[in-house]
RNA sequence: GCCGAAGUGGUGAAAUUGGCAGACACACAGGACUUAAAAUCCUGCGGGCGUUAAAACCCAUACCGGUUCAAGUCCGGUCUUCGGCACCA
């Protein structure tokens, strides 16, 4: 007999197999059937593979393996995002160049991907740095263009001082930057932007239809944040000024105006005696905004104008001023001041003296504190006493309309999406600047616009492109003049935001992607990635699909019709496991204990969605379990009797069924259970289900009589249900049962739902709501036998005691429960 | 401040729609095999109170209350942790 061993020399053997008869390749004649499987792409970092990479990538697989034996025809390409910052600063600091160490970087992340033993099908690999690629993110650019969706302006934008670049809104944190977690700075300039905020509305819409995490959901909800409210004009002289609120029900409690220090008109509405004052104010606001944009108590501040504008229901003067506690960027950049219902009106109106009148109390009655922020009951003589908030809001926005002083209106959180980098490492922006035509886009033909290779990259503040003078001169593609080419490069965020389009027609050098091919490959109907890009990445792809889709390349809404987050693997120190903590390495464990021991480990041991705490000890375990297994196929194959002392003991799995029907109905049973967990990404109950088929096997084989047929089905659906989970193993096992290679084409096992119908189940008996007793009764049983049965346990008929039974609840194949007086 | 998620044995964790809390493992303890160790196998393993040994009983899902025949699950409140947003009008 043979004797069947796992170990790190099984997976080298069948990862050649697999390579050498492109088992994973993706056959596009069975489109019809499809199913898209994407991780998030990884970095490309100069460290070695780490355990995240593997708790993510392994464990998604085994749901792709799932899928593709359940007959699907799986797409499940490999990418590298390959442009970005650490390359470039790994450049800076060791002089090797950011295409050489991303190159080799690629090239040795590839080969540990491969010690994994995925289903990739590296035929379909993406890499965003290549030209090949990034010629498609410009065309992207170029059609943006076109529709008016790319666009440039001079606005305030985060500068990160340390990184010498701006930052889109996405990657400050807490004011400071997302990469070095240095503080950033406002600062004006001209920029780059993606028009993402016409797409508000459907981006914050559509979740509703996406099969994502609730979470994931909320924080996009969030950060479009949108709200509905009113615009109300304020009449001064032959303008106006127009605030935006969401409590038009206080419109009669305003008792000043507040621009914000950028607003537009504040230069014509400040009166000669106080410009000193509010160019100084202007100029100060400019300054702050490191420090007291991250400090939540800050003081109010701002200064009068001297300007005055009229009320729009009562004409009544109303001062107007200039505070940064008002933002520019946010509604119109003007705020109506109701000091006696708002936080911060409140604070400021207190310290400047300005009127406070209540005109809205709590339906509770009056005693209330100001600022009563509530909604409430109007009330002041203001014409609309008595009615609530709510209808308030819509009788004054109606009555504002009428007079043509004010509309309904939603505003957003969200802002267009800065696109451009002061950097080298990114795809040029394919556009240059003639003084006479202004921005032209480069043509078509001369895609790609490649980026230089040798460039001085240095951080100066200015774009490393601009020093290189031989990218920068070209002629305008319009007018043929000298003229300059735009030298900054764009986000890696956009080179991610459409990558999942790119995999299918990887190697098409005439068009981004097919879009009759595309329409039927996507949406992606698995896509797998941590949570830290729900304001970002998530919600760039989902408005660059649907833009694309306005343009006529594609006929599908969303990019990614189904999410799941895996949770993260932690260090000792509660940290995230990464290329920081490398203390473990995944290539140590491969070599010791072979990469399905790993991947079993990281499946049993967590829950997918959590994570947890990095154990080392749970690899024993699993080692254990590998080498039951195997010896569970030896002891069939060799038909030799499992050594126990004595007797076999009962098959504790089902005693009261016929005893050889118990090791049918666990295996059953237990494809239901592994299909379904796997199917959810429930790895760790899988496994532990595929745990109680090997104790029912085991126990099956210490018998001293044994039912080959179906000690026989157990063994080899145990081995095809392990072959998501453990490829490498269950080859070697699959050949051990004498099967023909490969298991990964077998047919996913089936179950019998009626094997799993019992005749008898147990039902447990309850008493006033405590567990009593057990029963047996037919599945079958009507409730009056049901309550017969369990009224004849001793046990049951002891804890009523002869006490009178008011009722009895009886809920099928679970349980029983009388209910005494 | 606002919004959201979570809190279960010594440990990792399980638990359809409210229906036997702790599956499956780890660790630990005892036993078998062995000259011995490793490996393997068997038994026990939430707490309390019991008992020669059992049985029985009581308490247990962060805490306090509620709904229900029945609550880890639903409702109200409190605490803690983690995430998102935050002068957003």
């Amino acid at each position: 007999m043979t004797i069947t061993a796992y170990s790190n020399a099984t997976d080298v053997k069948w990862q050649r197999r697999w390579e050498e008869t492109k088992l994973y390749a993706f056959n596009e004649a069975n489109i019809g059937r499809k199913h898209y499987l994407l991780e998030m792409f990884s970095y490309p970092s100069g460290k070695n593979l780490h355990i995240g990479h593997w708790w993510n990538y392994s464990l998604s697989d085994s749901y792709g393996r799932l899928k593709r034996m359940q007959g699907y025809e799986v797409f499940h390409p490999p990418g590298f995002d390959a442009f970005g910052l650490p390359a470039e600063n790994f450049a800076i600091k060791s002089g090797i160049h950011p295409e050489e160490s991303t190159k080799d970087n690629i090239a040795r992340m590839g080969g540990q991907f491969l010690t994994m033993g995925t289903t990739y099908d590296w035929g379909h690999l993406v890499v965003t740095c290549e030209p090949e690629y990034y010629r498609w993110s410009q065309w992207l650019f170029l059609r943006l263009f076109e529709r008016g969706l790319a666009y440039r302006k001079e606005a305030p934008v985060n500068w990160c001082p340390s990184c010498m670049t701006v930052l889109a809104n996405e990657q400050v944190v807490d004011g400071r930057c997302e990469r070095c977690e240095g503080l950033t700075a406002q600062k004006r300039m001209t920029q780059w932007f993606f028009r993402i905020t016409e797409y508000a509305d459907e981006l914050l819409n559509g979740l509703a239809v996406l099969d994502w995490p609730e979470k994931t959901k909320k924080i996009q909800e969030n950060w479009i944040g949108r709200t509905l409210g009113c615009e109300v004009d304020f009449p001064i002289e032959a303008d106006r000024v127009t605030a935006y609120t969401t409590r038009v029900d206080t419109l009669m409690g305003v008792t000043y105006v507040v621009l914000a220090p950028e607003h537009p008109m504040v230069d014509a509405l400040t009166l000669s005696g106080h410009r000193d004052a509010v160019r100084d104010y202007q100029a100060q606001a400019g300054r702050r905004s490191e420090m007291d944009r991250i400090s939540s108590a800050k003081e109010k501040s701002g200064v009068f104008t001297g300007s005055y504008a009229a009320h729009p229901m009562t004409g009544r003067r109303l001062p107007i001023w200039v505070a940064d506690y008002v933002l520019a960027s946010h509604g119109t950049g003007a705020v109506m001041a109701v000091p006696a219902h708002d936080l911060s009106d409140h604070a400021f109106a207190l310290r400047y003296g300005l009127p406070i009148v209540p005109v809205i109390g709590s339906p509770l009655g009056p005693g209330q504190s100001l600022p009563y922020c509530e909604d409430g009951v109007l009330f002041g003589g203001t014409g609309h006493d008595g009615l609530t908030s709510g209808e308030a809001r819509i009788r004054i926005t109606a009555e504002l309309e009428a007079s043509g002083l004010g509309r309904a209106a939603r505003k957003y959180r969200l802002r267009d999406w800065l696109v451009s980098r002061q950097r080298y490492w990114g795809t040029p922006i394919p556009i240059v600047h003639c003084e006479g035509c202004g921005h032209v886009p480069v043509p078509e033909g001369e895609l790609p616009l490649r980026l230089p290779h040798d460039v001085e990259f240095l951080p100066n503040g200015r774009s490393p492109l601009a020093a290189c003078e031989p990218f920068v001169s070209a002629p305008c593609p319009r007018c043929g003049r000298p003229a300059k080419r735009e030298t900054d490069t764009l986000d890696t965020f956009v080179c991610s935001s459409w990558y999942f389009l790119r995999f299918l027609d990887n190697r098409d050098m005439t068009k981004a992607f097919d879009s009759d091919r595309i329409n039927k490959l996507m949406p992606v109907d698995k896509y797998v990635g941590g949570i830290e890009h729900a304001a970002m990445h998530l919600l760039y792809a989902r408005f660059i699909t649907k833009a694309l889709r306005d343009m006529g390349f594609l006929r599908f809404d969303e990019p990614f019709a189904s999410l799941v987050h895996q949770g993260f693997i932690l260090d000792a120190d509660g940290r995230k496991m990464s290329k920081r903590s490398g203390a473990v390495s995944p290539d140590g464990i491969v070599k010791a204990h072979g990469a399905d021991v790993f991947r079993l480990y990281l499946g049993f041991g967590f829950s997918f969605t959590d994570g947890g705490f990095w154990n080392d000890d749970g690899i024993k375990a699993v080692e254990r379990f590998v080498r039951r297994v195997c010896r569970a196929v030896d002891c069939y194959v060799g038909s030799i009797s499992r050594d126990t002392d004595g007797d076999s003991p009962e098959d504790l799995y089902d005693g009261q069924a016929p005893a050889d029907m118990g090791l049918e109905r666990l295996r059953h049973d237990t494809i239901k259970q592994v299909t379904e967990d796997i199917d959810g990404f429930r790895f760790n109950t899988a496994i532990a289900r595929i745990m109680e088929l090997l104790n029912g096997i085991a126990r099956h084989q210490a018998r001293p009589e044994r039912d080959r047929s179906q000690e026989g089905s157990a063994v080899r659906d145990m081995v095809l249900l392990l072959a998501p989970l453990a490829p490498h193993l269950a080859e070697e096992l699959w050949c051990a049962l004498g099967n023909g290679y490969s298991v990964h084409n077998q047919e996913w096992p089936a179950y019998d739902p009626n094997i799993l119908v019992r005749e008898m189940a147990e039902l447990a008996v309850q008493v006033n709501g405590t567990l009593r007793g057990v029963i047996m009764v037919p599945t079958n049983a009507d409730d009056a036998s049901i309550r017969e049965a369990a009224l004849g346990d001793p046990k049951v008929i002891q804890a009523i005691g002869g006490r009178e039974v008011r009722k009895a609840i009886v809920v099928k194949g679970r349980l029983i429960n009388f209910v005494l007086l």
